[in-house]
DNA sequence: GTCTATAGGTTGATAGAC
DNA sequence: GTCTATCAACCTATAGAC
C-alpha cells in the first residue's frame, strides 16, 4: 500500500511538546484514526507524528483503547448535556423542529471532527455498544420523545434521520472540496425539509 | 475482545459445499466485512465460517484483498449502469426527483448488502479512490448534471445527499429493527422531501 | 518522561503432500 | 481442491535503564 505518511500537525513531526503531552497525543490519533480507520493506524504511527517513541505512548495512556475511548468519551458528555435539555422541554408540536435545529446550532468544530471520526470508525463505534460510551443508545431516548410504539418503522427511522443528517451531509461531502460550514448548512436544509414531512402543520406561528 | 464467532451463513460451518464454492467465499466475506470491518476480519475467520481451512482460500483467491475488491467490482458495476441511464436522459425541470426515485426504485436488497458493506468499510473505500472501483467518482458524473460551478456549496453538498438517502437511513437504521422495506420506504420521503426543497416549483404537472 | 530492547501473539501468504 | 506446516512481518504492550 503506497503509506504516504501523512503529515498530521501541518507541521514536520512535532519539534518542541508542550507541556500536555496528552492532548497532543488526542489531538494527532484523532487525525489519524479519522484518516485511516482505528486498525489500521499503529501506536507507531500515533508516535512518529509526534517524533517520539512507541512504546513512550503508555506513559500516558494504558493502551491503544483507552486512546480512542479518551476521545470517544468527550463526544458522549455533549450529547448527555443535550439529552437532558430536550427532556427537560415541554411537548410542543414543532419540537421536532425545534430540538434538531438547537443540536445543529450547538455544533462546534469539534464536534464535526468527532462526528468524522465516528463514521471513519464504526467497528469502534460498535464495540462500545451497551457501554457508557455508546453514542447511538444516547439518541434512542431522543427518538423514544417522539415515537411511540405504533408509530410504523418508517416515520420511526425518520425521525432518527432527523438528527443523522450532519453525519449524513459529511458522508455525503466526503472527498468533496465542502467546508465545515457548507456541511452544516445542507445539513440545516436536510433537517428542515425533513421536519416539513414529519410535522407539516406550521409556516404559522412560532412558539418563543 | 469478547470475540462471539458470528454466524454467518445461518446454519453451522457449511458442511456441503457446492461447485461455486468461489461464491460461498463471497457471500460469508461480505457478511464478516460487515460485521466486523475489513481489517479486523482475518482469513481464518473466513474460512472457519465455511468450515475449512485458511490457506484454502488462496487456491480460490489470491489475497485477501481480492476479495474485497471482488465484492466491489460488483457494485460499481450496477452504479456505472445508473449513471449511462441518467446521462440518457433530456434535462428537464423535475428530473433531479425522477432519477432519485429511480435509483431507489432500483436498489435490490444485494445492493442493501453491498452499501452496508461500504458504510462499515470506509477505509476500503477510501484505498479504491482513484482506481476502477472508486465508487463515489461515479456519482460526481450524476452531480454534475445538476449543479454548474457557480452553485452555492450548500446546494452541490443537498443534490448529492440526494443520492445518498438510501446510506444515511442504513445509517440512522443502524442497530434498530427496521426491515430492509422501511429503510427503503424512509429513504424514499427523503428524496422527495430534499428535491421538494430543491425544486420546489412542482406539484403541477408531472412529464411523461 | 522518554528511550532501548524485547517478549508474546496474530496475521497474510507460500510450499508441498495428498 | 483441500490440507498440514511454516514463515516472515508486524503489532501491542511490558521491563528497565537513563
Amino acid at each position: 500500500m503506497g503509506d504516504v505518511e501523512l503529515e498530521v500537525a501541518g507541521a514536520e513531526p512535532v519539534r518542541r511538546r508542550g507541556p500536555e503531552t496528552r492532548a497532543q497525543i488526542l489531538r494527532v490519533a484523532m487525525q489519524l484514526f479519522t484518516d485511516k480507520g482505528f486498525e489500521a493506524t499503529t501506536t507507531r504511527d500515533i508516535a512518529n507524528a509526534l517524533g517520539m517513541n512507541q512504546s513512550s505512548l503508555y506513559y500516558h495512556f494504558k493502551s491503544k483503547d483507552a486512546i480512542v475511548t479518551s476521545l470517544v468519551e468527550q463526544r458522549r458528555h455533549d450529547l448527555d448535556e443535550f439529552v437532558s435539555w430536550i427532556r427537560a422541554q415541554p411537548r410542543a408540536p414543532g419540537l421536532l423542529r425545534t430540538a434538531a435545529l438547537r443540536w445543529l446550532d450547538q455544533t462546534t468544530p469539534e464536534h464535526l471532527h468527532a462526528m468524522r471520526l465516528a463514521l471513519a470508525n464504526p467497528t469502534v463505534q460498535q464495540r462500545l455498544v451497551g457501554s457508557d460510551l455508546d453514542v447511538r443508545s444516547a439518541f434512542d431516548t431522543v427518538v423514544d420523545l417522539f415515537v411511540d410504539p405504533e408509530t410504523p418503522d418508517t416515520e420511526q427511522l425518520l425521525v432518527r434521520m432527523v438528527f443523522d443528517t450532519v453525519s449524513a451531509a459529511l458522508l455525503s461531502a466526503h472527498g468533496t472540496a465542502a467546508s465545515a460550514d457548507a456541511v452544516l448548512a445542507a445539513a440545516r436544509e436536510a433537517s428542515i425539509a425533513l421536519t416539513e414531512r414529519l410535522e407539516p402543520h406550521r409556516a404559522t406561528h412560532r412558539q418563543s
